[in-house]
DNA sequence: ATTATCTATAGATCTATAGATAATGC
DNA sequence: ATTATCTATAGATCTATAGATAATGC
């Protein structure tokens, strides 16, 4: 036979290849996103790599928990996104709100872009919105969701007494302004899904939508993003 | 027994109870839609009408035929809007782009939050996606997706003659004009997910953030849901 | 005869566990 | 001894079909 029962697939480490547990994150990642959580076998992740059904479970407990490790995963750059952004804003108030939210649309557009296998449709699946570790994504995501109202507020209101515009029509409460720059940034994921590749001037443009969803001129969005650009390649290094 | 075999549940047509294949979808979109199509058995469906799992295959010829119907009555609606909208808009010449935008998503919002059991997040199943007639789907959304396009680029095409404003900075091609309106539109699925209310005001406030997405100042804006509000009486009688 | 249900079940999964096996490192 | 795999399988599904049964309408 070809392995032989028994027979590691690594000796020792041999040019630091990909660990195994990755590897399963990897493959089942893609599959989930493609075909969805309950209809992809476990026997379907593990073939796709090379090995046996039940050797998946020397890595991990169950389905599910691959599952978990995988949102848990894709909560990471978020969190961190927040932290970041929110750390520029306050202390030396050098940033308009404008181009922080210019930078904080366009560093979620690049995560969810570059993030391995499309991992923002995984919590779009229904069975995943089901598992108990769910509540702990979308605390995180509510949480971005008030980061963008925030700043989006903020944005809309200095643009109002910059331009001498009349108030903003909306009323306060019937809305979240959060929740359509977060619903924005995730048209990526859609683009993924299509097929369609998520170019720099592609991000750019969903930045630049959200700062006019808010009610920005375009005259001020562009001022914002040329503000924000500086600052981007920092968020990069950290 | 209480029911005892073979025997039917309606007798007759008395005062023309829901029909049980109108049931069966009933139940099974909001079932897949809370929990997804493989994670809902046959047996779920079906006791939860209070009939057996073998009795659903007298209405269906299997559990993808009622996926594929409520495919099928979900795209009704969104093709009468496009065709509605867009004979408004060539005959006459009367409304202006912005006003037919601003219907044009009032219209889909307000679908998107009436249809029964939030029927949006169906068409967001990869398993769904995965299946044949999901091409016929797709090739209606983008249809949408380009009327709101057209749209959307007319009206800010009108917006720069009129304010003597910059250019839009927009490179034609590198993004969907049409796919951030029509994923906006769709927040309203997300909202019903999270079991918020879809208001009048809501939907209101939806359809004006879009024209400011596409770089229509408040003024314009304003002016555009004026013009259309006497429209959407006319369509609802259609 | 037709309609709409039922019972029973075949056949195909799918998840997770038990226990064997071989390579590696101490 | 530890690590990472394997084979084999129990037990629990789940879908779809076959054939029986009873009510209704002609």
């Amino acid at each position: 036979m070809s392995g032989g029962p028994g027979r590691p697939r690594h000796t020792g480490h041999q040019g630091a290849a990909v660990p195994p547990r990755d590897e399963i994150l990897d493959v089942a990642a893609r599959l989930f996103a493609s075909k969805g959580v309950a209809n992809t076998s476990t026997r379907e992740i593990a073939e796709t790599i090379g090995i046996r059904q039940a050797s998946l479970y020397y890595h991990f407990a169950g389905k599910d928990a691959i599952v978990e490790e995988l949102l848990e995963r894709s909560l990471r750059p978020t969190l961190d996104k927040i932290e970041k952004v929110e750390l520029l804003g306050a202390p030396h108030g050098t940033a308009s709100p404008a181009a922080l939210l210019y930078l904080l649309l366009l560093l979620d557009v690049r995560t969810l872009a570059r993030a391995p296998h499309n991992a923002g449709v995984l919590a779009r699946l229904p069975e995943v919105q089901k598992m108990p570790y769910f509540g702990r994504y979308q605390a995180c995501r509510s949480e971005l969701g008030e980061a963008y109202g925030r700043l989006g507020s903020q944005a809309r209101a200095e643009e109002a007494l910059v331009e001498f515009a009349p108030p903003p029509t909306a009323k306060p409460g019937t809305l979240n302004l959060g929740s359509m720059l977060l619903q924005l940034a995730e048209v990526v994921v859609r683009m993924r899904v299509g097929g369609r590749e998520v170019t720099p001037p592609v991000a750019d443009q969903i930045a630049r939508s959200g700062l006019r969803l808010c009610g920005i001129s375009s005259g001020r969005v562009d001022a914002a993003a040329e503000e924000a650009a500086p600052l981007i390649g920092v968020f990069d290094e950290l």
